[in-house]
DNA sequence: TCTGGGGTCCTAGGACCC
DNA sequence: TCTGGGGTCCTAGGACCC
């Protein structure tokens, strides 16, 4: 490795909701559309819409007022990961190590000859960006630097559909092209800091003296300062795949007094999490749950649980008995959630001497019958019994939408009756 | 129960990301 | 500054222990 240098590879897509959706629909080629629908705010958008100024977060109805011309589209999820799976499996070929970071970005590290020119190194990256263009028919733009948080830069730095290569005498001026607020890892809490600092440019905060940084920030910014300074501090690592937890989190409008409701809506939220867990093989050994008020108050508890489980009957009656607990007297409230913890795999059950895990497997295969059911006939087709008010609600919600989506929503099923 | 000082472990909440 | 769902990491402070 004496006559290799290492490059960190930052590749991320361009308005990448949006544009896998124009795949689909190529009319919609060289048109504003939006991406989220459903949501209530823009989540992506193509440039077109961006040059009419809208804007990440954007709620729909202000974008239907003032851009009527635009186009607004549902998002869907299994459509971004197949082109998230198809990223990496072309660029496997090309990177030493592969971390994938969102639906949309990841990182790798390259080795490259040592003395490589500039230029050399773009023809590199060049190439490796047509080959992934011409496969995915996606546009991304790319950015080389030493560190994770200089190629982050970089590849913002010309977008959509760029290549940068930052060599180190060029990170002066990446930086001070940079401002502070739109570093990774700056959010607006940290923004305003600098703000009060007088600190406007990345490379202002890179040149402070090592101690003053230390006596002003935590950990996390301090890393930062390192990484902006050519020392790499966060590793490029490909074991960052298995989750740590996964939650699942739902709003409903009206928002509700009603605890039965509410603890309905909490249900359906845990089964929706327990089915991904059990795609991924996963157990969790605790769960915590919370409920939203309309002025954005959480209030929530965490569940331990005696043992490892991916079953959700066996967390029904305590998260009723929690959230109900919980619940005050004459809030309304908006949302809840749920997350289980400290997920594991492969998790061997113990027996124990009075025939529990009997008991727990025969759950466990009725569990196995139900995914095998919705695989077959759709999420909605069974329904843990706990679940139902809300289900019904929401039914009345997804048909509406229907005419609008026929392509994406399946038929409705008739409600065929509770399974015991 | 406070009577000290010190260590570890856990958890809730904050801040950030896409 | 909440407009929305799904994540990670850090830290202060409490519980518990000796």
């Amino acid at each position: 490795m004496y006559n290799k240098k290492q490059w960190i590879l930052h590749i991320d897509g361009d308005g990448f909701f949006a544009y896998c959706e124009i795949a689909r629909f190529p009319h919609l080629h060289g048109k504003p559309v939006v991406v989220g629908e459903e949501r209530g705010i823009a989540m992506a958008m193509t440039y077109e819409a961006k040059r009419l100024g809208i804007t990440r977060g954007m709620p729909m109805f202000k974008i239907r007022e003032q851009f009527p011309g635009v186009t607004i589209l549902t998002s869907h999820f299994e459509l971004y990961d197949h082109y998230a799976v198809k990223l990496c499996t072309l660029l496997e070929a090309d990177v030493s190590v592969l971390e994938k970071y969102s639906i949309d970005e990841c990182f790798a590290l390259v080795y490259l000859p040592k003395d490589w020119s500039k230029n050399q190194v773009y023809i590199w990256l060049a190439m490796l960006k047509k080959k992934i263009q011409k496969q995915i028919g996606l546009t991304y733009s790319f950015g080389m630097a030493r560190t994770k948080v200089l190629a982050k830069i970089a590849s913002k730095y010309q977008k959509p559909d760029g290549a940068t290569v930052v060599m180190i005498e060029d990170e002066k001026e990446l930086l001070q092209k940079t401002s502070i607020e739109s570093v990774w890892g700056i959010g607006w809490r940290l923004s305003r800091r600098f703000q009060t600092l007088r600190v406007t440019t990345a490379y202002e905060f890179s040149q402070w003296p090592e101690q003053r940084v230390m006596d002003s920030f935590n950990a996390p910014v301090q890393e930062l300062w390192h990484e902006m300074n050519g020392r790499n501090r966060f590793e490029v690592s490909n074991d960052r795949n298995q989750s740590k937890s996964l939650q699942a989190t739902r709003s409903f409008v009206p928002a509700s007094v009603d605890p039965s409701y509410i603890a309905a809506e909490l249900l359906h939220n845990a089964d929706v999490v327990f089915v991904r867990m059990r795609k991924q093989k996963l157990f969790t050994n605790g769960v915590s749950i919370y409920i939203k008020t309309t002025d954005q108050k959480y209030s929530g508890v965490a569940i331990p649980l005696p043992r490892y489980t991916n079953n959700v009957l066996d967390v029904t009656t305590i998260i009723r008995e929690q959230v109900v607990a919980l619940l005050q007297k004459g809030i309304r409230y908006k949302a809840t959630g749920i997350t289980v913890l400290n997920l594991r795999k492969d998790v061997h059950v113990q027996e124990d001497l009075f025939g529990e895990q009997k008991a727990s497997t025969e759950e466990g295969k009725l569990m196995d019958t139900i995914d095998a059911i919705r695989r077959r006939y759709g999420q909605t087709s069974v329904t843990v019994l706990s679940t139902m008010p809300s289900n019904k609600y929401r039914l009345q919600k997804s048909i509406a939408r229907q005419t609008t989506d026929k392509y994406i929503y399946g038929l409705p099923l008739p409600y065929l009756g509770e399974v015991q």
